[in-house]
RNA sequence: GGGCGGUUAGCUCAGUUGGUUAGAGCACUUCCCUUACAAGGAAGGGGUCCGGGGUUCGAGUCCCUGACCGCCCA
């Protein structure tokens, strides 16, 4: 090709259209199973939430995964590398429910083609009562939603460059994955690791579902201790009664007090163990009994335990045998209650009952407004009198739990729920921790810690839609109960299903709902219940037993830190749990972009940076530098001045390979000194460069490549060769160098390839796709020594860095003098150091050459200051 | 309250097992259109390596301690 004829500039988005499509063309990305003796390298793609869109922060990344994906292919390993899409789950629901105005009944039946009214339609009520659609439906309509956003993440992936084998795609929500989620049941099942229980369990009340310990956050938010006069139960009439206070946040579980307790050791209560006391205006006899877990710093000392207020209370309701009085229901209002009913003791239930009747149907906050109206009157029967409330409520700051999506504090709701058991198996799952490779080491810690202090089995109900059912059934008794303790689970065959949909085995579909039928479990899987399987999932578990034996255990999984207590923890449970193996070998966390002011990036906080004009502007190429730019687990503000780099980098391979590669004549044997040592410290390089991506240290690679490529290369050595590549030194030293050219542009390109996958095949396609025979040098191999010919080392090879030092020496001398670095010099004197006055003599034609002086003379100097090379006599032809 | 990470130039960040005078880019100043490159090049100024103690011939680096920032967990 006629290098002359290449466009001024590089046209990013022409480039990467045309080469994404000849990538798809070539299949250079595309997983091929491994020869015999051939290395594979298979990666656990994070699959993206589809529910939202991508902002800078992914792209960092998951080019961060490329890198690796890439180095490992020029490796001549087989790269499986899948994408993935997250598109079940709460995100997706709560947007379908909106935009279609429905919502999901599982009880109703499939209905094919259903037909929704038109948003858009002049006559559509959007007051009107959302439709309700079934379970299946409402998945149809999820499913539609997302496709429009997966198209567009995968638009942009492709436009990164992203070396994805596009063949290998899922959706967490699709057949193959919800068939995997239910198999894994059914495993987990048969192995008694799952059992399912009606306890308390902690719930949204907007949600309306149970969450696992993984999802809940602690948030700080703003309350009031409410201090309750109690009385003990059995002051005789007449004498002083004995009254304590405790302090409590939630008052409006008065009437869910089911127990008083205090620390052992705190003498202000010790006498009152044992005794019952009675609760303020319900005059409900609860037991009073010591417990470590009281804290006497804590409010007054002394709490009243309800069903429930918070964890130790379930933990104190489990232990003592308490009561269970749960008055919160699980749309988080109160619920009817009796008094003096059984299980509901009162010493007034008429009171009791009337009070009562005023927080019923209300909510959390409601009640508790009305019911410190009730606690400031007087109490007669129980506190002969007094007003409960002994003071006005006090502000305080605590901290109380939320589900991670939700607005409302969690509560602690009795429901029936399945649970993988997790807590005996810590050991375990600690061990297995231990034999995988954290990147960066110390993020093995957060999955440590979390293991240890898990204080709950995994809840994996949700009282959700859009997930995977589970594949469950309850047998119905002659007498129509169901038995819930009794399930029917699926075959695996019949995988995947809906209970609602399909009847279980032994029965027909006309005995759901019937005696002697069944009746399908409604509830869905916790989302991470499927996303712990990807790498089973990708690599074909239980359906393709010779591709899942060559992909399992994967070799790496990229995933972020904020979820190693989900989903890295629950793959490794259930890579254990299943095929008593770790999942994958490596664990690379990368770090978070921040905004420039050093906060987290989110859509709430308004502060997201979107990808898209950075591509245009900058192109993939300069993004992607920027991303490499970051080692993995450091959290980066975002910086355009970084992009900027990138981008003057491209630019600078792509004028310096035309300039390699416009050069006319015959390459010839590498016989000149300064070719063969620019030649082996290029070598170095390569080891070095590789080392590190050995070492998952991407962006040490980078700077060190990219480092040689300005100084060494097109600063110095491409000056010092320039001369002798246009044959002025005859035709032994310009094949030299033109040997030495060539290669060195050959071995940068693919050093680049991993980090600027566009300008570095563009170059390639120039000239080394057909010297090599290999269309894309993202096929082609890594370079290492067998890129170098016989580099025989002979004591001079320092006269490339005293070459450096001269030539930054004249270079201050020209600029000291104001001079042109057209002006060509007359004469030079450089004086040296007796130990570099011989490789100074030695690079002095060279040095000579590349700043175009008529006559340059190296002098000796004993006293010189420093190490360096200094100018002792410079005289520029005249201009 | 516990754990983990961080604090290096105005900004964004490197700095590997301790070892010359602590680096890069951006920004700033000055100069230069030079046959690969003005989408460029050359040069320059700019540092109490968060504070305090210690180990060592020698500490940005190791140890102790304090402050601040971030994250995770209670």
């Amino acid at each position: 090709m006629n290098v002359s004829e290449l466009p001024k500039h590089f046209d990013t988005q022409a480039a990467e259209s045309s080469w994404q499509a000849r990538w798809r063309e070539l299949g250079v990305y595309r997983y091929a199973e491994a020869a015999p003796g051939q290395e594979r390298f298979a990666i656990d793609t994070p699959p993206p939430t589809v529910s939202g869109s991508l902002h800078v922060g992914h792209v960092f990344s998951y080019t961060q995964t490329d890198l690796i994906a890439r180095f490992e292919r020029m490796r001549g390993k087989r790269v499986f590398y899948p994408m993935g899409w997250d598109d079940n789950g709460l995100p997706t629901e709560r947007r379908v429910q909106n935009y279609f105005h429905v919502r999901c009944n599982p009880g109703l039946k499939y209905e094919s083609g259903l037909q929704l009214p038109d948003p858009a339609d002049p006559n559509f009520d959007p007051k009107s009562p959302p439709q309700e659609i079934s379970r299946r439906n409402f998945i149809e309509l999820c499913l539609r939603l997302t496709e429009e956003d997966e198209k567009s993440f995968k638009a942009l992936w492709g436009r990164l460059g992203l070396s994805v084998d596009w063949t290998q795609e899922y959706s967490t929500i699709d057949p193959r994955c919800r068939r995997a989620a239910q198999r894994s049941f059914l495993d987990l099942w048969r192995k008694g690791h799952i059992y399912s229980v009606e306890a308390p369990t902690m719930w949204d009340v907007d949600f309306q579902t149970a969450v696992a310990q993984a999802e809940v956050e602690d948030r700080k938010i703003g309350g009031h201790f409410h201090h309750l006069r109690f009385a003990v139960e059995g002051s005789p009439i007449g004498s002083k009664i004995d009254i304590f206070t405790i302090a409590t946040t939630r008052p409006e579980l008065l009437p869910a007090c089911v127990g008083v307790t205090a620390h052992p050791d705190d003498a202000r209560f010790r006498h009152l163990f044992g005794k019952r006391a009675l609760t303020p205006l319900f005059g409900v006899p609860v037991p009073i009994f010591p417990s470590d877990l009281a804290d006497p710093e804590k409010g007054t000392g002394i709490l009243m335990v309800c069903t429930f207020g918070d964890a130790t209370d379930v933990r104190w309701w489990r232990e003592q045998n308490l009561a269970n009085r749960q008055i919160l229901g699980r749309n988080g209002r109160l619920l009817a209650v009796e008094f003096g009913q059984p299980n509901w003791p009162s010493v007034d239930p008429q009171r009791a009952n009337l009070l009562y009747s005023e927080l019923s149907g209300k909510n959390v906050k409601q009640a508790r407004r009305l019911i410190v109206e009730q606690l400031r009157a007087p109490d007669e029967a129980v506190l002969r009198g007094q007003a409960p409330l002994e003071r006005e409520p006090a502000p305080i700051e605590h901290p109380v739990k939320f589900f991670e999506k939700g607005d409302q504090p969690l509560e602690f709701i009795t429901t029936k729920q399945f649970f993988v058991r997790l807590l005996d198996k810590k050991p375990m799952l600690l061990e297995a921790g231990d034999r995988i490779q954290w990147h960066p080491e110390f993020m093995r810690h957060r999955y440590r810690v979390w293991t240890e202090n898990l204080a709950f089995d995994w809840a994996i109900s949700r009282q959700r839609y859009f997930g995977v059912p589970f594949p469950v059934w309850y047998p119905i008794s002659a007498a129509g109960e169901a038995d819930y303790a009794n399930p029917i689970v699926a075959e695996e065959e019949s995988l995947p299903l809906d209970p609602a949909d399909a009847a279980p085995p032994g029965f027909n579909e006309g005995q759901r709902g019937k005696p002697n039928g069944f009746v399908a479990e409604a509830d869905v899987f916790d989302t991470w219940f499927t996303s712990s399987l990807t790498p089973m999932i990708a690599s074909g578990w239980g359906e393709q037993p010779d591709r899942f034996r060559t992909l399992f255990p994967m070799d790496l999984r990229p995933q972020s830190h904020e979820i190693i207590r989900t989903w890295a923890f629950y793959t490794i449970v259930k890579a254990c749990l299943h095929e008593d193996r770790i999942p994958w070998k490596n664990v690379a966390i990368s770090g978070w972009i921040l905004d420039p002011d050093r906060k987290k990036m989110s859509k709430s906080r308004g502060n997201v940076i979107t990808p898209m004009h950075l591509l245009d502007e900058y192109g993939s190429d300069a993004v992607r530098y920027w991303a490499a730019g970051a080692g993995l687990g450091a959290d980066t503000a975002f910086d355009v001045n970084v992009l900027k780099v990138g981008k003057r980098l491209v630019t600078k391979l792509f004028n310096a390979s035309k300039f390699v590669l416009g050069k006319e004549g015959v390459p010839g044997p590498i016989v000149y000194p300064m070719d063969r040592v620019f030649l082996l410290r290029l070598r170095d390089l390569v080891r070095n460069a590789t080392r590190h991506l050995e070492n998952y240290e991407h962006q040490q690679a980078l700077a060190e490549t990219e480092r040689f490529f300005w100084t060494a290369f097109t600063d110095s050595y491409i000056e010092m060769s320039r001369a002798r590549t246009q044959g002025t030194q005859g035709a032994e030293a310009q094949g030299s160098a033109l040997t030495t050219l060539r290669i060195a542009l050959s071995v940068f390109l693919r050093l680049f390839a991993p980090f600027l996958p566009y300008i570095t095949d563009e170059v390639w396609s120039w000239t080394c796709a057909e010297e090599t025979g290999c269309a894309s040098i993202h096929a082609s191999a890594w370079p290492s020594e067998a890129d170098f010919p016989e580099l025989p080392a002979d004591g001079n090879e320092g006269i490339f860095d005293i070459a450096l030092e001269a030539l930054y020496a004249i270079n201050r001398s020209r600029t000291a003098a104001g001079v042109s670095t057209a002006r060509e010099i007359k004469t030079a004197t450089l004086a040296a150091k007796p130990d570099a006055f011989p490789l100074l003599q030695a690079a002095c034609e060279d040095i000579r050459l590349a700043v175009r002086a008529g006559e340059l003379l190296a002098v000796e100097e004993p006293q010189l200051d420093g190490a360096g090379i200094e100018v002792r006599q410079i005289e520029f032809v005249s201009a």
